[in-house]
DNA sequence: TATTGTTATACTCTATAACTATA
DNA sequence: TATAGTTATAGAGTATAACAATA
């Protein structure tokens, strides 16, 4: 039981939380003025970019349960964001609206501006490195 | 308003999101075994390791703000794991007791393999730039 | 029988506001 | 007057369990 001492901002997984909380306090903080939450809108940008895609879709590619997709719809549709369209008696195809285009297109110059300034933090040597080293973190072998 | 589409998993700030979630569920996981929370075993951890650290310091270290650390603190201290002494009639100095350096030296063990796990996920060439990459984004320049 | 959507609930981490007591 | 500890509360992003309806 000796008194090792854990220097923890050597560690990659808390150097990965710490980053993380920082970073995406910030997106948080450039979408806050739009009023939408960083959550709504990664689900706007793949509501976008797909094909009568579902509610349960989105969660996968989230890989977070569905449950959590009802209230995060449910806010986007009360605000007039995003619209649904039955695919037959069980499914839901999610689209945005006029409106919820607007919107992403705002949230995607912060996000734009957010990345850039991410990337512009990180020392060049290492810049290229970092993306394939996360996606290596959260995406399958 | 082209209906530009934005491929996320090509975004750091996404990728960086992604990863840490992952990552530290599967922390999570392993210390539930213990009974301590990711956060907990970090504020044990810069226990252990300063002298006469108060929960401000801790606060302070790990960038959150101090009211966080009381029902964490009382939480550790009903368990048994740490204790407090007065350092004068506003300060209390934090100290792990006998059965908290036993709880952290088994987290320790978790930590460990934890990190090495993580590590291991990264292909080599990117390996030694994620924690610098990482550091960047979270401590001051 | 697997999947979709849903309700209700809880957990983790972090934040804000406001207060007391001490340095 | 700045700091330490505290109380109470809230927000954001998850999770689990259980259910009805449909494919």
């Amino acid at each position: 039981m000796t008194p090792e001492r854990l220097d923890i901002d050597q560690l990659p997984g808390y150097a990965l939380r710490r980053a993380a909380n920082a970073m995406i306090g910030r997106l948080a903080e450039r979408l806050s003025g739009l009023d939408i939450r960083v959550s709504e809108a990664t689900a706007m940008i793949l509501v976008n970019n797909g094909d009568c895609l579902t509610a349960s879709d989105i969660a996968r590619a989230l890989d977070i349960r569905r449950t959590n997709m009802v209230p995060m719809l449910k806010r986007l549709e009360d605000r007039g964001l995003i619209e649904r369209r039955a695919l037959d008696g069980k499914s839901q195809a999610l689209m945005l609206t006029a409106q919820g285009e607007k919107v992403l297109a705002a949230a995607r110059q912060e996000i734009a501006a957010f990345e850039a300034e991410l990337i512009a933090r990180v020392p060049e040597p290492h810049r290229e490195h970092l993306l394939p080293a996360l996606q290596a973190l959260y995406l399958p072998p």
